[in-house]
DNA sequence: CTGAAAGCGCTTACAG
DNA sequence: CTGAAAGCGCTTACAG
């Protein structure tokens, strides 16, 4: 039913399209191209067209001041001979500028989680730098409000092109959210999620899934001693949603999936802030707990705290879970205090933020909204090869 | 001691590196360029220089035809102002053509493993394809040594600039490397390893430790039960070094660190060929071992074979672990039959494959030797994260 | 040993 | 609404 023909050579692109838009050829010619095929050029297409490369741009770009006429031709065409621009050239010749802004916590020392997002970004932007893009960081500090409402307001000051967002504080950071749309400026957010609807992507872990992982794990190693203790380490009570999702999926998976039926489950809330107090709260919630403890459960990285006080009492048979490849979590692992970690791929989620928004912005193509990464499950065993994801 | 200057414009750059170069700057000098810093062109070093664009060119690709002078002048500028070439323009430029050749096993219904690592081809090539770099695949039959012979000829013939390898058959697959060797097309080594000194890198997993890693989570779910059966589903005994690696790491945990003790490991091969008997040896080994079989280590991803089994024999006390997200496997681990699954990151195999072979090969930059990819842990509850890695 | 010129494919003013 | 020309930074013959 149809003829088809393969093309090799520009010569023949040629001859075969424009005989074809010319009506020459039965309107079920197939044009087959392959692998040694020469590149379709701007200015072939004006050529079949009958117009100038410039106003094969116009139509490309869709910066409009071309006739309804030739544009559809010219539209035709493209289709027909599946153009694909040579992005190289394009970049080489539009001297446009792209400027990425980023606003996550700054990694300091005991609080290293947010080193590798960043690594993860720098790495992304070696690739795609060559494109005229360039990257401005905003850090603030994870414990302190204000230092994220000074950043941002910077960050959107600046006037980026796209915004990678750590949504740390959740509240402000829906208010920098609601702003970023009022100027057009895309925004991803890495690592928790808050308010979607206005934002192109979410980068990260789902948190209700992870916890349903945490607890098999349990599960799997303590078939018959149910009596587990839940520790949050909270900055304030009922905020950090990802938190409070992590527990809910620990908790579903008991409910309804364990072996050993519904265990006992007790929890606990201890601020991430005051320090001296966190020994004490936990010796007083394992010891003195209304059922013999098992299992330990902590919803974030702050699982080294737990780490510290069951080696200082010299306490071995709990089981310990906790979250993030954080240095102190790391040591503890090795020894056998803590038995897995869950691991979020941080470096994957700055560099997929980073390239979503590259794909976004720049080659204007449409992105995955949610982009969940694995769940990675830590051991001592597998931990040395996951230092750099 | 040294004087610092910032520079921003082009205009700034030259005379500074002029007045660098022809004395009238103190060595102390030291020129501090920042974020909004003009890109150095090729132009403003022949500027500099006082010779033609040209000349530079010859000096950075070392194709001669320059004076001992000049060169050294050239290169000192070069150096002082970092510069860097703009890889758009360059491959814009010369029209080079890189051919790749990827030999791989054909991805069969069954086997489903050597889709992900070819996705992963795919993907990267989506990714660099605009540097002319194109791709021939050399598909064989992950059974049929013949078909191997056949493929690897045909891809040596073609004389590639680069070659990926799966080394299925490790004898053969070692004199494809040399042969590569003696025509100088580099080959980098995907999924098992074999005459790494002939290569320029191994993409994969550490078998070694994905064996202790298996054995852990055997281990911390079994802390009584002792009674291990490995089973091995090989296609000839002794030849896959990568399986027997992972029966080593396997056997090595149980015996240092196991907290257990060393528990009673017995062990089994199968042949991976022959379908009928599969069913019948299984049943001999498991119902009457000399131990009663509280965990199955599968080194491979033939897990299912045993899953299959246990399943039919309603047998749903023994612990399974085995490897890789085959259909079948994902199924098993789904029903609970499977409790872990290790996985390899196929598609990431591919991906970091053909990215090493474009570093190598395009960008002439050094890459690392061994590549080891996470080791995965999957259970049913991180499984449906996983499907693309 | 060195330089001048043309070209890669696309974009950007500018002239009509 | 459309076209001709110059230019992005690098490379490739070719002439001397």
């Amino acid at each position: 039913m149809c003829e088809i023909c393969r093309v090799r050579t520009r010569k023949y692109i040629f001859f075969f399209t424009f005989a074809y838009y010319h009506g020459f050829l039965s309107k079920h010619f197939v044009l087959v191209t392959n692998n040694s095929f020469p590149k379709i050029r701007i200015k072939d297409i004006a050529g079949i067209a009958g117009v100038s490369p410039g106003t094969v741009d116009r139509v490309l770009h869709n910066r409009g001041e071309v006739s309804e006429n030739t544009r559809k031709r010219i539209l035709g065409i493209i289709h027909e001979l599946n153009y694909q621009p040579d992005i190289l050239a394009s970049a080489l010749a539009s001297k446009k500028r792209y400027r990425i802004a980023a606003l996550i916590p700054e990694a300091k020392p005991g609080s290293t989680f947010w080193k590798y997002p960043l690594k993860g970004i720098e790495d992304g932007l070696r690739e795609i730098n060559h494109f005229g893009i360039s990257l401005d960081m905003y850090y603030f500090d994870y414990f302190d409000r204000n230092s994220f409402l000074k950043q941002s307001a910077r960050a959107i000051k600046d006037k980026p092109n796209g915004l990678i967002l750590a949504p740390v504080f959740s509240e402000e950071a829906s208010l920098v959210v609601k702003n970023c749309n009022d100027q057009d400026i895309p925004v991803v957010l890495i690592n928790a999620s808050v308010c979607m609807e206005n934002c192109i992507a979410f980068v990260g872990q789902d948190s209700l899934q992870s916890g349903m992982v945490a607890a098999k794990l349990m599960d799997y190693g303590l078939r018959d001693n149910p009596g587990i203790l839940i520790v949050n380490f909270i900055r304030e009570e009922g905020k950090q949603l990802h938190l409070l999702k992590r527990e809910e999926g620990f908790r579903n998976y008991y409910a309804k999936t364990s072996q050993a039926g519904c265990p006992v489950l007790d929890y606990l809330n201890v601020s991430d802030i005051i320090d001296r107090k966190k020994e004490k709260i936990l010796k007083d919630a394992i010891f003195s707990s209304r059922i013999p403890i098992s299992g330990i459960f902590v919803t974030n990285s702050r699982v080294f705290h737990v780490a510290r006080f069951l080696e200082k009492n010299s306490i071995n048979n709990i089981t310990l879970i906790g979250y993030d490849l954080l240095e102190e979590n790391k040591a503890y692992l090795r020894k056998g205090v803590i038995d897995f970690l869950i691991s979020q791929k941080p470096r994957e989620q700055g560099l997929k933020s980073l390239m979503t928004l590259y794909h976004h912005v720049v080659l204007k193509k449409e992105v995955e909204k949610n982009q969940y990464l694995p769940i990675d499950i830590i051991t001592k065993e597998n931990l040395e090869h996951y230092s750099f994801t």
